[in-house]
DNA sequence: CACGTTCAGCACTGATCGGTGCCGAAAAAG
DNA sequence: CTTTTTCGGCACCGATCAGTGCTGAACGTG
């Protein structure tokens, strides 16, 4: 995408712009899209509001980058969990993946994909609508994912890849939920473990 | 508290003040705390700015008053729950009321108590830590009753209610955030029945 | 009647919002 | 060199934010 195939002419940007993001992404994890003001912004990314325009388009397309960020970033576990060889593993990987990364020592607690905009006014419409759509992103994946399970067999045929995946979604957001409300990892751990209890047998 | 035991010197007041809560619960369920501005307030409610803080205070405890509205109505299901004869019956019907209340026809999706104020600037930190209590007081209700349970032998002296509890509780909370983004009540209430598939026996 | 309160409405405050314009200087490419 | 781009900084934009002052009338009580 931005990769640096242009020519550069010109005096070469002063910051780091995986820096900066990845500041603003923090920022808007633990204070959310409308809580997160410009003034703050420029703060916590240590540049100009010029050059944050520069560089990111306006606050919505900063937000969607730092989400982008997220996803590949704190958020990288949901891929790995897919990756796992049976649904079981998926979904016990998938929630302690959640649990590890909404009580990460020193990061924002709780999930970006699901505080960044959970309900706004019409000015943050975009975002919220866009996170809704991340988050479906997630379940949908989840979906897919156990639906071969039923075709290889470590799912039995009379499971329903449909429930089960937005159940793993579900537990998943209320995870962060609960983060965010100052729950611990041991604790949340636990919560995941006890979701877990009820797995079909394959 | 506000019971009319005054003798209501002077003009009185125009408009049903429950009514006009009920209007600002609304919107504040639906777009947040920091997302519903007065100006859309006042419209709302149906009454001018100057009313609303005569009546209710400034923005904050209007917001906290219409949280009590939230918790004895649409919430009352919490309540409600608790009274069942057994842990699995109050599990059952806190989740259901939970999807019922999250995906109420007609009403905001969700569940003001999650997205009300989820993650905020600073200007919003008052509202945010008292709907984090807010929905502790929640699971420490279930854990109490769960604990009674245990006492009553309907739940098995091996179960740990400290986690029962706050898995009810995380899943209600995940309901409510699948809900806010567009999940059906179909759809949750299957989610909420296969939460509870490993519910202990009695 | 007078008194006290609320009415609707509108202008207004200071502060902050997201977003721009302009500045001269600095640093790269050609 | 010139050209091009970004730099830091700061004033500034119109709009909106939460919250207030003021007005004159309406409507109750004693």
């Amino acid at each position: 995408m931005d990769a640096p195939q242009k020519a550069q002419i010109g005096r070469p940007r002063g910051f780091d712009a995986d820096d900066a993001l990845e500041q603003a992404m923090l920022l808007f994890w633990k204070q959310g899209y409308e809580g997160a003001s410009l003034t703050e912004l420029e703060a916590a990314m240590g540049i100009t509001r010029k050059s944050m325009y520069a560089a990111f388009g306006n606050k919505e397309e900063l937000f969607l980058k730092a989400l982008q960020r997220y996803t590949v970033g704190p958020a990288a576990y949901s891929f790995e969990s897919l990756r796992q060889p049976t649904a079981r593993q998926v979904a016990t990987m998938f929630l302690a993946g959640s649990v590890r990364s909404s009580t990460w020592p020193g990061g924002p607690a709780g999930c970006m994909g699901v505080q960044g905009a959970l309900s706004t006014g019409e000015a943050g419409r975009v975002v919220r609508d866009t996170l809704a759509v991340w988050r479906d992103g997630g379940r949908a994946a989840l979906l897919d994912r156990f639906r071969q399970s039923v075709d290889e067999g470590d799912l039995p045929p009379t499971s329903d890849p449909e429930v089960l995946a937005r159940y793993v979604m579900t537990v998943a957001n209320g995870i962060a939920v609960q983060a965010a409300g100052g729950a611990t990892r041991e604790e949340l751990q636990q919560v995941a473990d006890a979701a877990l209890k009820s797995w079909p047998p394959a």
